[in-house]
DNA sequence: AGGTTTAGTGCAACTGTTTGCAGTCTTGAA
DNA sequence: TTCAAGACTGCAAACAGTTGCACTAAACCT
């Protein structure tokens, strides 16, 4: 049924050492007998069963990933990125989903453990012990966590957060609204504690908020209300939502008030007006992230992000 | 290092096979035997290797999905419903983009071939010829595409397509242009041919398109100059370009002409104006074609569409 | 010429699990 | 009491590769 690698062995004339040799240390075997080989597997259509040699080398090629939720469109483009590197190297990669659900990551690492050579885990939710644990299973590099011992990449969220505040007061915006993300949310934190250092403008929070389009949406009439002209809102699905619901007030965007969201995600790039953001690196992060697993260094790293400035801020009338 | 069947085994007083059947057949082993191994496995923190499994059983419990790009937005949906109807089968889920290219289809059904019990293809672009052979390697489903002798999931996009012209009718457009895809893209044909079927009103085509944001904002122009009050466009990507484009040039949606897409992405949701759209079923997609995989099942399915008014689509004036 | 290195190949054990076959021990029936 | 039938369990051979070790032959030194 299945061509195996006594197959070709026999096809060939030499032992199976060598067969196999000539895939997985190509310099041990003599050119001529290498090429026959290679000849006749590809007449046979042998490839190597990725499996079976997992069993003795203890390496899978494989890769998992796992997010909280693929459609998220935060997500595909570190995904995507993630792919692509894992690829380059001759690695697949597993891609896995946790619904939000925290107790779905240890399931799904536990799961992946045997299969895998390493996870990479993008904002977990489980706690540092249970991470802590895991990680004797499994190497894996965590994204948007800080996590004492594990590779780790972060995006600097908190210097886009002062670039942007710092576009709002350049624009002449002295009250700004911050509206802000999940009640304990680290990067909620983070951003406000960089918002807060620009001098010359009056830093204003709303929240806690619903980290989604309804959560902005229904933040529209406090930001009115503080009659604050410019808003940096936790994410773009926020800000787009609250472009929504001061429409629906009446405040048009960026004519009466100018708002800057974080993340650069696709929706963001297409909407009426397209939307001025923070740009974070996810497709660097999904990146760097497979190299550092495949590379088995264990480093921490900062991703710089950027200010992108689109159609949403305009100078204050 | 990492626990074994035999460390159970020996832990636990009994023969390896005992152990192996207590996971894999537990009918066949004494309740008593059966509850002390899986406590000493719990202890252990035992859990079956799937590689070394899949060498015996020829059965790995992953399968693949191949899509043509992981970040557009049509996909991340139909992605997440795959990936939890395997989980819920306890199978796990490789995923891979071929960036558009053909040939990185082939090569990547091949790399999985021996590690996947199946794949499932969206879209695929390779030629009959080379699908057919393939599908001698490896099961697999196609997702939107006739393929003769493999399972297949369809999207009536051809009903859809009637609905929203029909729609487009009913709010008094007499004149609707058929933005369309690429060339020889079935699915555009698919389009056009149930468009054309709708009585009363005149269809204009515009194209060859490219299947993007560019692509609408560039026929905007046309759109104009034909005179057409409603449009169905190739996807929403498009639908959301030329409603850019048509406001550049000082036509209005949905007041001067009313758009209606296809797909139901996320950006259109968020998009204002709403846009109206033919909701392609991804998620249904997606999680049937795992569906099928597992079942061995070898059918032909179509799924239905439907329209979803917003606000992209209004009453001639 | 004799000894030593080196390149290339074969041998066989090993990876972790499944499974057909055979053996043991009960249990129930005749 | 004897036998057959079950119910469990053990044995050992797969599965498809990799790899340390041993071996042969040729090439290199002195």
């Amino acid at each position: 049924m299945t061509v195996t690698i006594r197959d070709v062995a026999r096809a060939s004339g030499v032992h199976v050492s060598t067969v196999s040799r000539t895939f997985s240390a190509p310099h041990m075997v003599n050119a001529a007998t290498r090429s026959r080989v290679l000849t006749v597997a590809e007449e046979l259509g042998y490839r190597p069963n990725r499996a079976a040699r997992a069993l003795t080398t203890g390496r899978t090629h494989n890769l998992g990933l796992i997010v909280a939720d693929i459609a998220n469109p935060f997500f595909p483009p570190l995904i995507k990125a993630a792919h692509a590197a894992a690829r380059q190297r001759d690695y697949h990669l597993f891609v896995a989903d946790t619904d939000e659900e925290p107790a779905a990551e240890e399931e799904l690492i536990q799961a992946f453990s045997k299969q895998v050579d390493g996870v990479v885990l993008c904002s977990p939710r489980s706690s540092n012990k249970v991470l802590e644990r895991l990680a004797e299973r499994v190497p894996f590099v965590v994204i948007n966590r800080r996590l004492r011992g594990a590779a780790t990449v972060l995006m600097d969220v908190g210097h886009g957060a002062r670039l942007a505040v710092e576009h709002l007061a350049g624009l002449g915006h002295t009250r700004v609204a911050l509206v802000s993300g999940p009640a304990g949310s680290w990067t909620s934190a983070e951003i406000r504690t960089a918002a807060e250092q620009v001098p010359g403008v009056e830093l204003v929070a709303i929240g806690p908020n619903a980290p989604t389009e309804r959560g902005g949406f229904a933040a529209a009439a406090r930001v009115r209300d503080l009659g604050a002209t410019g808003v940096l809102a936790y994410n773009d699905l926020v800000a787009i939502g609250l472009i929504e619901g001061l429409g629906d007030l009446g405040l048009s965007v960026p004519e009466d008030v100018s708002v800057v969201g974080i993340d650069d995600i696709v929706p963001g790039r297409l909407n009426r007006p397209k939307l001025t953001t923070v740009a974070m690196p996810t497709a660097a992060a999904g990146r760097l992230a497979v190299d550092l697993l495949i590379q088995e260094v264990s480093a921490t790293t900062s991703l710089e992000t950027r200010l992108v400035i689109r159609d949403s801020t305009a100078a204050r009338r």
